[in-house]
RNA sequence: GCUCCUAUAGUGUAGCGGCCAAUCAUUUCGCCCUUUCGAGGCGAAGACUCGGGUUCGAAUCCCGAUGGGAGCACCA
């Protein structure tokens, strides 16, 4: 038996999201748990679509995820062999130049009829496509001799290569004929060793074009695997409904925390980890399936909540005054549990304390400033006044987070569903809720994911004037 | 329209002919613990799409219906 080889094939034009996170971490993993290799490969075929930044952004985003790659290329790297094997289909008579409009093409596919490009002979077709191939004539693809009557619409002549001008991010205007995804896909699985490549199963119907390929060309065939595309509640993934939403300012890019992309979750808080056990969770069933996000979440407090520090928040702060509470110093733990450190605050008299929590209680109350002191209620206005009424913890007082006078403004920026169930963009999916916390946490990261107790979890940004943005990712 | 794939609780998922009056997670709700409405512990709620067949025995195999998805591109 020879190792296990997989392989993930992005088109390098555009981010990575959670789907391709799917694909990849499957692939790897595979290949991981038989001790197999596993190969990065670019299927740039398409000069129209592939772009030079993005073979870069895709490898940030594997790295991020914590994937690894032992193997990198590109297919635009194998031209050549394409060109070769493409010959060769030709000389078999397994391929044809065909110079019908596409149109046409579409109309006898659907109704299974053969057009009289198919008889030319086996010669005069090599000679149309070394012709092809060096001139810049237009209007002539390649196509296998497949089978019109084919029950299976995929196998009815499909095309192998087809004519793009456009100049290629890596190989320029060198080449004009680019091999489809049926030939590409086939012939890189096969000539890279690949033993079991992963798709999607919308790719199902082409699996008898794929071996039929390798058939005629006598190339090894790897063991074809298939699973469910992945598809998450109120979060779309694919490009063509998430580029209008960014050229209309609706999310501010890919990096949009309300994205199912890859850069979108790491803004958010989501770690790679959490990614992994979700994905590994979800399986590789065929079935088609609408994932809530929550699922995503519990992976990612799982692993979070016992390394994160805790830190009080207070929204929509109400300033309170309490009589006679002494100057002191206090010091609080990072974590109820697990020892984190802890942070060091001076109090006097003067705090503030979230608006929504005052709001419930009625003068004559008693609270807890938690970790501190509890506080009697004498009257609320615009500001609250109370007096002191001990340190020991009252069994059954509402326990408030609470800042000093030092304190520092944070605005939070809530991630909702992105679109509703009729895939409308959904106005309300972004809120932001502005607070003050203590300021320790001026020593916080920039990219640090702390817990504000009773809100959730936060991933804490500083822009450049320093201020600080609070990226809520979940309870 | 044709072809293919698929069908287990609200959402996912395990199950591969008997050990299934069905696993685990999530969700919601209780209780315990806790100086967070978090975490943790305990408990509750909740499912095999339907109809035939094969079999001593079916969630599991077969057929059909129905629902869902995909393909019928010179995109991947």
């Amino acid at each position: 038996m020879g190792k296990v080889i997989t392989r993930f094939p992005p088109e390098p034009n555009g981010y990575l999201h959670i789907g391709h996170a799917k694909a990849a971490i499957v692939d790897f993993e595979y290949a991981r748990m038989y001790n197999g290799k596993f190969i990065l490969r670019f299927d740039d075929t398409n000069p129209e679509h592939a772009s030079l930044e993005f073979y870069d952004a895709q490898k940030q985003d594997l790295l991020w995820l914590g994937i690894k790659w032992d193997q990198e290329y590109n297919t635009s790297d194998h031209l050549e062999t394409h060109y070769k094997l493409a010959e060769q289909l030709i000389d078999q008579g397994d391929a044809y130049i065909c110079r019908c409009p596409p149109e046409m093409m579409k109309e006898s596919r659907f109704h299974s009829k053969s057009c009289s490009c198919k008889n030319t002979h086996p010669g005069d077709a090599k000679d149309m496509w070394r012709d092809l191939v060096t001139s810049g004539k237009q209007g002539a693809i390649l196509r296998l001799r497949g089978d019109m009557q084919s029950a299976n619409t995929a196998m009815r002549d499909p095309a192998l290569f087809r004519i793009i001008d456009a100049a290629h991010p890596l190989k320029g205007t060198k080449y004009r004929m680019w091999p489809t995804y049926d030939f590409a896909g086939a012939i890189e699985d096969s000539i890279s060793g690949v033993t079991h490549p992963f798709r999607t199963k919308e790719y199902e119907l082409r699996d008898e074009v794929y071996f039929h390929i390798l058939s005629l060309l006598k190339l090894r065939k790897p063991h074809l695997m298939e699973f469910a595309r992945l598809s998450i509640e109120g979060m779309p993934v694919s490009k063509r409904k998430i580029k209008p939403l960014i050229e209309q300012g609706l999310v501010s890019g890919y990096d949009d925390p309300r994205l199912p992309t890859l850069r979108g979750l790491h803004r958010r808080g989501i770690l790679p980890e959490a990614i992994k056990q979700f994905v590994f969770s979800q399986g590789i069933s065929k079935v088609e399936s609408q994932v809530t996000f929550s699922l995503v979440e519990a992976c990612n407090r799982k692993i979070l909540d016992p390394v994160v520090k805790r830190y009080f928040f207070v929204p929509n702060p109400m300033k309170l005054f309490v009589k006679n509470a002494s100057k002191r110093t206090v010091h609080l733990k990072f974590h109820p549990n697990v020892d984190l450190g802890e942070r060091t605050l001076d109090t006097h008299n003067v705090f503030f304390v979230p608006r929504d929590d005052i709001m419930k209680m009625n003068e004559g109350d008693i609270f807890r400033l938690k970790d501190l002191m509890n506080v009697k209620i004498k009257k609320i206005g615009d500001e609250i006044t109370g007096e002191h009424a001990g340190d020991a913890v009252l069994p059954g007082t509402a326990k408030i987070q609470w800042t000093t006078e030092k304190n520092i403004a944070i605005k939070i920026l809530v991630s909702g569903l992105l679109v509703d169930n009729n895939e409308e963009f959904n106005p309300k999916s972004l809120t932001q809720v502005d607070g003050v916390v203590e300021d320790t946490l001026s020593a916080v990261k920039n990219g640090e994911i702390v817990q504000f107790e009773r809100f959730g979890i936060v991933r804490i940004e500083k822009d450049k004037a320093g201020s600080l943005i609070g990226i809520f990712a979940h309870k």
